[in-house]
DNA sequence: TCTTAGCACTCAATCAAATGGAGTGCTAAG
DNA sequence: CTTAGCACTCCATTTGATTGAGTGCTAAGA
């Protein structure tokens, strides 16, 4: 594939993307600057076409880049500008507007990076690679219920229901939760959690009864610990509608589905956590059929060097990359920052 | 308006609910069973259409119920017949299907008016009259920021972070907490705010540091309490999709967005929170635009008889009221008493 | 061998006219 | 007050014609 094919790829799909119409011959020729007539362009058009870059919708249409055509397009052809420190400044502003706490920053990345690119932002939540008990605190409910809030990692509250066999006194509770902060406070959740069941386990025959339930409770809370399964944040939704290539009504509920569902996208976005810096899926590229007609952005955020989730944006795959990219990437960067300065 | 008239309005408007198309003299005259010729049900129906009741896509197409036909229909011609106790008892189930703190049981109640309807489910976040004080706690973080965490009502779990103009110790703080904890446990959380500051303008001049730091800290904790604005949470969006009167692309993302906004919505609510009973805006009587289209049902909810909430059901104006009334009605009280009983 | 002009061809989009059918309003008679 | 009859309206659908953009192919030129 020679220098000149490749130019005017490159040109149909800059202006694919800016007027969303197929591009014919004569056009690209003139776009090209390139003083080729339309007919050799028409030749170059048809071997892209063989090679699967580029497709007519229909016989007498000009053409549109498909995802491979895309695809090329990013990987090689796509020369994108970083933002300058201003941009990026202004976005960290927007990104740090309130006194925020880890959630709403989550949250704050996937409004802001919706507003900004006109699309929809998805940004998963952090996962913690190592849990760090801070505090635990029991308060008693009625009927065997005991409310227990666990502060972790410095400064996330979790809070839940546990039901146990039988009724702790508030004093019990007491005890036990100062037994569990004064041995623990600081320690890995896991690393407690198996600590206190080997502790049992060696100790069965002459354990004391509040060290059972020490266990008995604590065992509760981690196990259901556990099951905090993964999520994302999604903003933005609505933009997708003013899309022409999105306008059908059947489609874009599937789509929605999709984004409730949530599983299909977050094995998606999994996918980027190893990729060290912006990864595209675009349109069929990414396997499942409602985003088709759909490109997702993402780049992995990190903490400390360490990745610890994934933000993006879903768009049509007919979308400004060279925009988006660094947008994307930038946000990613600001937004491990936050949450690193923020311990 | 004859007893005739009343009868052939209700015809039209369940079959037109059924059929989802507009309902002609012929088809009404069979329909009814009144053993009508045609053209006496065309008289009718020019009255009823300058009665307005009724309205004409176009001059040679059926009926169609208006606005204020359906309210017509709804107040005098429609009898619902309330849930059976299995059904109920469905609900009730599905309600507590898992362990769940109020918020959860907000989000259940949404999804389940949703699920069951097949149409978007709302449901208001409670307010609470008097915010009782359960427990403060308080965790110091880095640079002048403190993590407070609060239980209120004996059960609900707030926390947030705030800046202060000193650094206060770990002890301090503890100090702090307990001092609040053992003077102000159980009472309304806005008391609790009066009576500290009447304290301080008592006290100004012989007041101590902790005092003055009690209050410094607890009026920041109190007052961003004021700010917890009145919210939703809303369900199943994305079946609103699959109705062909809300087919228009446009027209649904607005609607989106007002979801989004919340404030009209909200609005709206407000209004509902006094009805004794289930109450509906049906196309236009909303007053918003963005609404014209769709009918809201709601019932408030409430705990020991007093109201503290508001659910419904969002959907197009043609809708089977008479079997989204009685579910909204019986969702409503199963989530007063499900808040009620996790007390 | 590559480029280009020329030409026939295809196909979507648009428009106009024709047709059918569902349903109405009106009128006059029962 | 009811109803049959009739003229009329309007939507929906089909059909055919027209247009224009753009293609593929071919043959001639560089």
């Amino acid at each position: 594939m020679n220098e000149r094919a490749q130019h005017l790829l490159r040109v149909l799909i800059d202006r694919y993307i800016r007027e969303g119409e197929p591009v014919g011959s004569r056009t690209l020729a003139r776009d090209s600057r390139l003083d080729l007539s339309p007919a050799t362009v028409r030749n170059v058009m048809s071997d892209l076409e063989e090679m699967g870059f580029v497709a007519a919708p229909h016989t007498s249409a000009g053409r549109i880049p498909t995802a491979q055509g895309y695809r090329l397009f990013v990987d090689s052809l796509l020369q994108i500008q970083p933002l300058d420190t201003l941009q990026v400044e202004q976005l960290r502003q927007e990104l740090l507007a309130e006194e925020a706490d880890s959630s709403r920053l989550i949250e704050s990345a996937s409004n802001l990076l919706s507003d900004i690119t006109r699309m929809a932002g998805v940004v998963t939540l952090p996962r913690h690679e190592h849990v760090a008990l801070r505090r635990i605190d029991f308060l008693p409910l009625s009927q065997n219920r005991i409310l227990v809030i666990l502060v972790i990692n410095e400064k996330e509250v979790q809070n839940r229901i546990i039901q146990t066999d039988r009724t702790f006194s508030a004093s019990e509770l007491e005890t036990i939760a100062n037994f569990l902060n004064a041995h623990f406070a600081g320690r890995d959740i896991h690393a407690v959690r198996s600590h206190l069941i080997e502790e049992m386990q060696q100790t069965r025959q002459d354990m004391n009864e509040l060290m059972l339930s020490v266990v008995s409770v604590a065992e509760k809370v981690f196990t259901e610990e556990e099951g905090d399964d993964e999520d994302y944040v999604l903003a933005g939704q609505t933009n997708l509608m003013q899309f022409r290539e999105l306008s059908d009504v059947e489609k874009l509920r599937e789509l929605f589905e999709a984004f409730n569902r949530k599983r299909d996208i977050l094995h998606l976005l999994d996918q980027c956590i190893c990729a060290n810096g912006v990864q595209l899926f675009i349109g069929e590229e990414s396997g499942y059929q409602v985003l088709d007609e759909c490109s997702l952005v993402t780049a992995p955020y990190s903490v400390e060097g360490e990745v610890i989730g994934v933000l993006g944006v879903i768009g049509p795959t007919r979308m400004a990359y060279d925009r988006i990219i660094p947008i994307v990437d930038a946000t990613a960067r600001l937004l491990g920052a936050a949450l690193n300065s923020k311990n």
